[in-house]
DNA sequence: ACCACTATTATTAGAGG
DNA sequence: GCCTCTAATAATAGTGG
C-alpha cells in the first residue's frame, strides 16, 4: 500500500516507443479527446465527428449527433464548394474535369454512391442488397452497386478480424460515443 | 491595470446562453480539441480526422495526415462492415460482378449521376453542380470511368496494405490543421 | 485488459488590452 | 474578433492492484 506516486511527467511530444505505454496512452488520450469533444458539443451546441485510427489500423469514432450525418454533411459541402469554386469563372469545363485529381474524383464517386444509397434507403425504406440478385429491378444501377459491394466484401474477407466489431456497433444516447474494446495499438 | 482575475470557474456542462461567451468558448475549446488530437497523433502515431460544425453551421476540420484520407478510409471500411453485417446468411455475390464491362460501367455511372441529380433536386432543390454536369456528360463520364478503375485498384492496394503494418508513413508536420476562419458561431 | 490513486502538468474561464 | 494574464479546474503519466 505504498502511495508514493511520482506524478505526471512533462510530455515530450515524441512518438512513444514502448508498446505497452503506447497502448495505455492511446487509450487514455483517446478517451480524453472524446470527452473534450462531448463537452464542446453540449456546451456550445456543435456537431462533431471524430475518426481515430490506431497505429494498428483499428478505428474509433465519436459523433454528435452521429458520425455519419456530420461526415455526410461535411463531404457533401466540401464537394459542392470544391466543384463550385473550381468552375467559377472557368468557362472551359472540360479542362477542369480533365485536370481534377483522381483522389477527388474517388471521393466524389464514393459520395455519389453513399448519397444515392441514403436517398434510396430513405425512399424505399430498405436496402436492395438484402434481396437476391435475381429479383433486382433496376438492373443497370443495381449491377453497379452490387459490383461495388462485391469489391467491399472482398475487402472484408481479406481484412479478417478488424472489421465487424470495429464500428457501427452500438450508439449511446447521450453522446453517441461508440468505440470498440481497445485490443491494442500494435 | 487591475490584475485581479477570478480564475477558472467550474464548468457546469450546460449549453452556454450568452452568445459572446459561446463564441469565445467555442473557439478556445475547438483549438484545445485540435491540439489534443495533434498530440494523440504525434505521440501514438494515430490517424485522426475531426469535423466540427459550429451552431451557425460553419465547418472546421482537423486531419492527420489529412482529413480526406482518414475519412475515406473510415467511410470505405464502414460501408464494407455495414454490408458485411447485412449480408450475414446471404450467400456471397458471384464473382462475375467483378468483371463487369467498362461500357456497362459507363452507363451505370451515368444513371447514378442522373438519378442522384434527380433525388437531390427532389429533396433539396437545385445544386451548383447540376448545370455543368448537364453540359458535359461525356467528359464527366469519361473521367468517372477512369476514376472507377483507379478506385478499384486503390481499394485492393489499400486492403493488402492493411494487413501489414500501416505505420510506414511518416508523420512529419506538427498539425496539418486545416480550418476556415472563425467567422462566428451564431 | 481495466480501475484507482495522485503529483504534476495542461487547459481554460474570466477579465483586460 | 484575437492575445495576454492568472487562478482555478481538468487531464494525465506513472504506479499499483
Amino acid at each position: 500500500m505504498e502511495k508514493k506516486t511520482q506524478g505526471r511527467k512533462k510530455i515530450d511530444m515524441e512518438k512513444i516507443k514502448r508498446r505497452d505505454y503506447l497502448q495505455v496512452t492511446f487509450s487514455k488520450r483517446r478517451n480524453g479527446l472524446f470527452k473534450k469533444a462531448s463537452e464542446l458539443c453540449t456546451m456550445c451546441g456543435a456537431k462533431t465527428a471524430i475518426v481515430v485510427y490506431s497505429p494498428a489500423g483499428k478505428a474509433f469514432s465519436f459523433g454528435h449527433p452521429c458520425v455519419e450525418s456530420t461526415l455526410d454533411k461535411f463531404l457533401a459541402t466540401a464537394s459542392l464548394i470544391e466543384i463550385g469554386e473550381s468552375s467559377l469563372g472557368v468557362p472551359s469545363f472540360p479542362d477542369y474535369h480533365w485536370n481534377i485529381g483522381i483522389n477527388k474524383l474517388n471521393r466524389h464517386i464514393n459520395e455519389l454512391v453513399n448519397q444515392l444509397e441514403a436517398e434510396k434507403k430513405y425512399r424505399e425504406g430498405q436496402f436492395l442488397w438484402n434481396k437476391p440478385i435475381e429479383n433486382l429491378k433496376f438492373h443497370e444501377l443495381e449491377q453497379l452497386r452490387v459490383s461495388m459491394e462485391e469489391l467491399k466484401i472482398k475487402m472484408v474477407n481479406r481484412t479478417e478480424g478488424l472489421k465487424r466489431a470495429s464500428m457501427l456497433s452500438s450508439y449511446i444516447d447521450i453522446n453517441q460515443v461508440r468505440r470498440t474494446e481497445d485490443k491494442g495499438v500494435q
